[in-house]
DNA sequence: TCCTCCAACATAACAGCGTCACCTTGCTCG
DNA sequence: CGAGCAAGGTGACGCTGTTATGTTGGAGGA
């Protein structure tokens, strides 16, 4: 769509050497790299080509398919990759406070945060087929599912500690989860729409709205 | 990247003839109906292609550029004659309310259920840099930006009524847009996630969480 | 030491894509 | 009846994802 500018150099291989035997996975991760510096410089998955992933790297365009199915499943590790101590950060995040409303407050800030940091990352995530992801990703690694589940067992730890009303804890989670997330969509869209916001206040007003509605 | 199945033939065109001067508005909306048409069934942007539209309509690919200036231009508008409905559906959603809360409840519904009857249109108008649309659009047509303000008037109805704690409208305005668009979003991509969900019953709690949290 | 085998690449080609410069046609209006 | 212009079409360019098939260097056995 939009004319392709030159390759802004990656890092290329050394030409004429080949990896010994046993050492494809350096390329893998070569392309890793490249394809997340594109991603984050182009903005979408579909404005960068694999083929200029490949020049970068410093090898033919065939060779991605050593290493990946196809474009999409490229993509797809580059997101897992990145977003992979998602979930942990959040664990770590609320350890360290010592009521559920304090746990929520910092696992979702920590959430929002992350995927305010990410932006493309995140959005080129939203804009692969689930459907994909969850035949090359196993079912324990989905970032949505761990997330999901951290903000569940907050919501459980809440409730038996009378902070919380007695919800439907599974529902709630997701509530919770659709709050946060589209938090970050809402900022990460509305950056050019309207002059800047204060997403740190923004964060904290959301939250302490929906820490309200959950309150005993 | 999807090997192009053959096009499940649209409404073609009557060959030979062409449209007499002053009916070329007809082109350009077979165009968005095709287009719109190939979106919902490919299910991305990136999925369908120009020529493919052209083709069901009956015409060639370069005649798209005679009613749009890309691709882009032409799924954009596809998006925002769709949306255009909503922030009106909105409206006359929470007339019928007697409390704030009710025409917050009314809206909230009406933007989700909106949201879920139309997937693909709503994912692609995600995909979209933000930048192109604005340069495209009104800013007064912008659905981003009147779902907001119908948001924003609802809470000012509500403190004005005693019936919400004054918080900044504004900034409760993009917590409750960003709620709900959240919830659109995670139910889209949960479809395939998990088990079927209750996505009215996720709707109503979800709702109730907010404004319990909005409640003076 | 030599030979074989395979991991780790490359080459060539295919069909399709978005977009541009340029050409044609036929209705309409004076 | 002739000009003009709206409403298209043709052909080409460089790019894309993907496949089938070729090549090569180093490691391991004889």
């Amino acid at each position: 769509m939009t004319p392709p500018e030159p390759s802004p150099a990656g890092t290329v291989r050394d030409v004429g050497h080949r990896a010994p035997a046993g050492e494809g996975d350096r390329l893998r991760d070569q392309l890793l790299d490249a394809a997340e510096h594109q991603l984050v410089e182009r903005g979408s998955i579909a404005a960068v080509s694999l083929r200029q992933v490949a020049r970068d790297v410093g090898v033919s365009a065939t060779s991605v398919y050593l290493h990946f199915t196809d474009k999409d499943d490229l993509f797809i590790h580059v997101c897992q990759r990145r977003f992979q101590a998602l979930a942990e950060l959040m664990r770590t995040a609320r350890a360290g406070a010592d009521s559920a409303t304090e746990q929520l407050r910092l696992a979702g800030g920590a959430y929002v945060r992350f995927g305010l940091e990410h932006p493309e990352q995140y959005q080129a995530l939203l804009s692969l087929k689930l459907e994909e992801v969850m035949t090359r990703i196993p079912e324990d690694e989905l970032v949505g599912l761990q997330t999901l589940q951290e903000m569940a067992e907050v919501v459980v730890a809440g409730i038996e500690a009378g902070e919380f009303k007695p919800v439907d804890p599974f529902g709630a989670a997701i509530s919770l989860w659709a709050t946060v997330h589209g938090l970050v969509s809402v900022i990460h869209h509305s950056i050019t729409m309207m002059e800047e916001i204060d997403s740190e206040a923004l964060l904290e007003q959301t939250l302490d709205m929906v820490m309200h509605g959950l309150h005993a």
